[in-house]
RNA sequence: GGCCCCUUCGUCUAGCGGUCUAGGACGCGGCCCUUUCACGGCUGAAACACGGGUUCGAGUCCCGUAGGGGUCACCA
């Protein structure tokens, strides 16, 4: 049979074909931890699994032995538990797999597919300083191609004799149709001589092997795709559906780097008090959308995504939305679960333990805190002065409040709020109201010095229920404190 | 540098030849609500990179240019 020059990818499609099931993977290596990039392309693997019903797997790239930690591992999969990216069955460990992957290059060996090629590191050093020399690009050309004259005793490595005439066309779901010319391709090494396998290998004998229907990656994958294509070929493996996303860059539109985000997920979560919900929201919605769709929820997601509607172009990271969103996922939590995340916080910022009434407030203050915040960081240090001790510290916008204050109007208030039979939201609302009007002030006027006197800031919930919150004796005692505070200071 | 990909408001995006005097969201400005800060509501400024085609008609298709990104390992 001739071979056409352009071998045009035809993928099993199971999902137009057959209505098979649909396979997708994500495949980390475990030299660090979940990234951002790579949570997106978790989020998309997994979410096409789910729309379409199929399966989602989970690979730990650990072939590099020098790079690849445990500690990386529990970071990586703790990511995902947080993220709520739940995979299908156990984990693969690629390593465990060597044996296997170095079968499958005996059998391309045997084939003719494959060849020995005994070229040192030194000659290959060699052979890129020319080719860098003469400004030509540099291509592994391994003459033993087309030799068998070598001694297998000898130390050497297994290469894929890939095609070198004509292209290669990958349709792809996101990048469209990209055609590279096979010279452009070279023989890459299947098995390294101390008789490892390559990253290229194992990828693609560890999809073949769990069934992965669709390779879903970032994009900087692209280019490797056509050589696993190759390989696939070569083993006359089913050919799967190839998606390239863009990857994200920083604020800067340069690449990721620790400065711009490109931190694991975990300090989205513990340095900066965002909610899963909400980094799945601003991750789904970077590189994808659904019309005007902005706040969408998980069950939305799954049955709304596609790969038709991933851009092709990069796109940069942008905190400042992704804190919006942050907020009203806030606004919208429970306030059981919110005091929960944000109870280790406060008592940092306190430098105390929490007793169990405290426990107990810092939920009930849940309601009036989080519209007002973005982050469980700006939750927690909006609820500090809910716990903090007597001389009430007092920063300087709160300090002025007191210093301006009409002489005698927080005693007054205070009076009236003394007098009250029971210490309820009316109750509190209106004394503090009588005592405003009595002093023929606004009700502005007495709030603010309230607040300062109460909570030691300018900012805080409405002052009815600081008092609520703070309760009848803090209250009071708050405010005795604070009518002593050096007039005039 | 070779190869590959990308290019709509500052940012994320909608748009799949006519409904685009280009829509939404974040951010920014103004107004309203209001005891502060937020939230919420209303509102304003803000984009089809450039140049050629194709077409009766182009943000939408094609080709260049410019800019950006990716990739060129016995790493993954």
């Amino acid at each position: 049979m001739k071979e056409s020059p352009v071998a045009t990818q035809n993928p099993t499609d199971p999902v137009e074909a057959t209505g098979a099931d649909v396979v997708t993977r994500f495949a980390p290596s475990p030299t660090g931890f979940l990234h951002i990039g790579g949570a997106r392309t978790a989020l998309f693997n997994w979410l096409f699994a789910r729309h379409h019903g199929g399966k989602f797997l989970l690979r730990i790239e650990d072939t590099d032995r020098a790079r690849s930690t445990e500690a990386a591992i529990e970071a990586i999969l703790d990511g995902m538990r947080w993220l709520e990216l739940d995979w299908d069955g156990d984990a693969v460990y690629q390593f465990a797999r060597a044996d296997r992957h170095a079968e499958v290059a005996q059998e391309l060996l045997a084939k003719g597919e494959a060849y020995r090629c005994y070229l040192t590191q030194d000659e290959l050093a060699a052979m890129r300083a020319e080719a860098q020399e003469k400004r030509m690009p540099f291509r592994v050309r391994s003459p033993w191609r087309d030799r068998d004259d070598g001694d297998p005793a000898l130390p050497h490595v297994i290469r894929l004799r890939a095609p070198q005439d004509g292209a290669t066309t990958i349709d792809d779901r996101v990048q469209g149709e990209v055609t590279v010319q096979n010279a452009e391709l070279d023989d890459f090494i299947l098995l390294r001589s101390d008789g490892t396998p390559t990253y290229m290998l194992s990828v693609v004998v560890d999809d073949n092997d769990m069934g992965v229907t669709h390779v879903i990656r970032g994009d900087d994958h692209l280019n490797n795709a056509f050589r696993q294509l190759a390989l696939l070929r070569a083993m006359g493996w089913r050919e799967p559906v190839y998606a390239h996303v863009p990857l994200i860059h920083g604020a800067d539109g340069a690449k990721l780097s620790k400065r711009h985000g490109a931190l694991g997920v975990d300090a989205y979560r513990d340095e900066m008090g965002y909610l899963p919900e909400a980094v799945n929201n601003y991750l789904l919605r970077l590189g994808w959308g659904h019309g005007d769709a902005e706040i969408i929820s998980r069950e939305q997601a799954v049955q709304w995504f596609d790969l038709a509607h991933v851009g092709r172009s990069p796109s940069r990271f942008d905190f400042k939305k992704l804190e919006n969103l942050n907020g009203h996922y806030l606004r919208e939590a429970d306030n059981d679960r919110l005091a929960a995340l944000a109870a280790p916080r406060v008592e940092t910022l306190i430098g105390r333990a929490l007793t169990g009434d405290e426990h107990a407030l810092l939920a009930q203050a849940m309601e009036s805190l989080k519209p007002r915040a973005r982050t469980l960081i700006e939750i927690a240090e909006g609820a500090t002065f809910l716990f903090a001790p007597l001389p009430l510290a007092m920063d300087e916008k709160a300090a002025k409040l007191l210093a301006d204050a009409p002489e005698g109007l927080l005693a007054a208030a205070a009076d009236r709020l003394r007098a009250l039979d029971d210490w309820s939201a009316e109750a509190i609302e209106a004394a503090v109201r009588e005592t405003a009007e009595s002093a023929e002030l606004g009700l502005g006027k007495l709030a603010q010095p309230l607040r300062a006197a109460l909570t030691g800031r300018a900012v805080s919930p409405g002052i009815f229920d600081v008092l609520l919150l703070l309760g009848r004796d803090a209250s009071l005692a708050r405010l005795d404190a604070a009518h002593n505070y050096p007039a005039g200071a």
